[in-house]
DNA sequence: ATGGTGGTCCTACCA
């Protein structure tokens, strides 16, 4: 089974390469960030022509999640349960035996202002909510836009994205690492101990043209999933895409 | 290091 995360930036202008990814690609289970769609604008009915099934949590302009899947999910979630938020930026299901949970997590803005205190208390009541997922799903994968580079391997330049830095802070990888301790594996590094490999560049600056990425789109897998977790990636190619995201799709295969 | 680009919506805000 393959599984995989992508931020598009608004499905509306990336439908077509979702289409084309899919087909290419040929997931069993996506789970989509910044779709930027109300849901009565969703295109549901274009992705089942393409051979998926989506439950999606959606708003204007911003935030908006997706999970696209070839079988029905069941036991559909949207939001963190008791956490009030008006941001649209979390859905779960569960495919084929395998609990899902897509995250947009908070960007932050920069280390120490109002938004960066909600990315800290949102990634805690996330934790929390996993716990008591993982008491209930053994088999569990936490993916998405996760916001964090995890260590310095995985951003361009570690002088400039530091401790201090949004994205790569203390209290953010902290923050990382304390759901990771519930139980949980990066699927990439199970198999990849390389530095360099991205999976977001910014649209400034050139950014992907000079490789100057990070990666922040994440696969978790928990530990009853560990050794069905065959190998992990990012697939770039959407990115070299003519007005592609600037998030390519991350993803695990599971035996 | 700064500023740069892109999406939404049309004026800034967010990333």
């Amino acid at each position: 089974m393959k599984i995989a995360s992508w931020n598009v930036n608004s499905l509306n202008v990336r439908l077509p390469h979702l289409q084309q990814w899919l087909a290419d690609f040929a997931p069993d289970v996506v789970g989509i960030q910044e779709t930027k769609l109300e849901d009565h604008k969703f295109p549901d009915t274009a992705l089942l022509e393409a051979g998926y099934r989506s439950v999606f949590a959606g708003q204007k302009t911003y935030n908006g999640v997706a999970l696209l899947s070839r079988q029905p999910a069941q036991d559909v979630q949207i939001g963190i349960p008791g956490f009030e938020d008006a941001q649209q930026r979390v859905i779960a299901g569960t495919v084929g035996g395998v609990r899902i949970i897509n995250l947009y997590v908070v960007n932050g803005q920069d280390v120490g202002t109002e938004k960066y205190g909600y990315k800290l208390r949102w990634l805690e009541a996330v934790r929390e909510w996993v716990r008591s997922e993982l008491a209930i799903y053994p088999k569990l994968v936490v993916l998405g836009d996760f916001n964090i580079a995890p260590d310095a391997r995985d951003v361009h330049d570690p002088a400039v994205w530091n401790e201090q830095h949004i994205l790569t802070s203390a209290a953010e990888r902290e923050a990382l690492r304390a759901l990771l301790d519930l139980g949980l594996h990066d699927a990439f590094r199970l198999h990849h101990q390389e530095a360099g490999v991205f999976s977001w560049w910014d649209y400034r600056a050139a950014g992907f043209r000079r490789d100057l990425g990070l990666r922040i789109d994440l696969t978790l897998v928990s530990d009853a999933l560990k050794a069905e977790a065959i190998d992990a990636g990012i697939d770039r190619e959407p990115r070299t895409w003519d007005r592609p995201s600037d998030h390519a799709p991350a993803w695990v295969q599971l035996a």
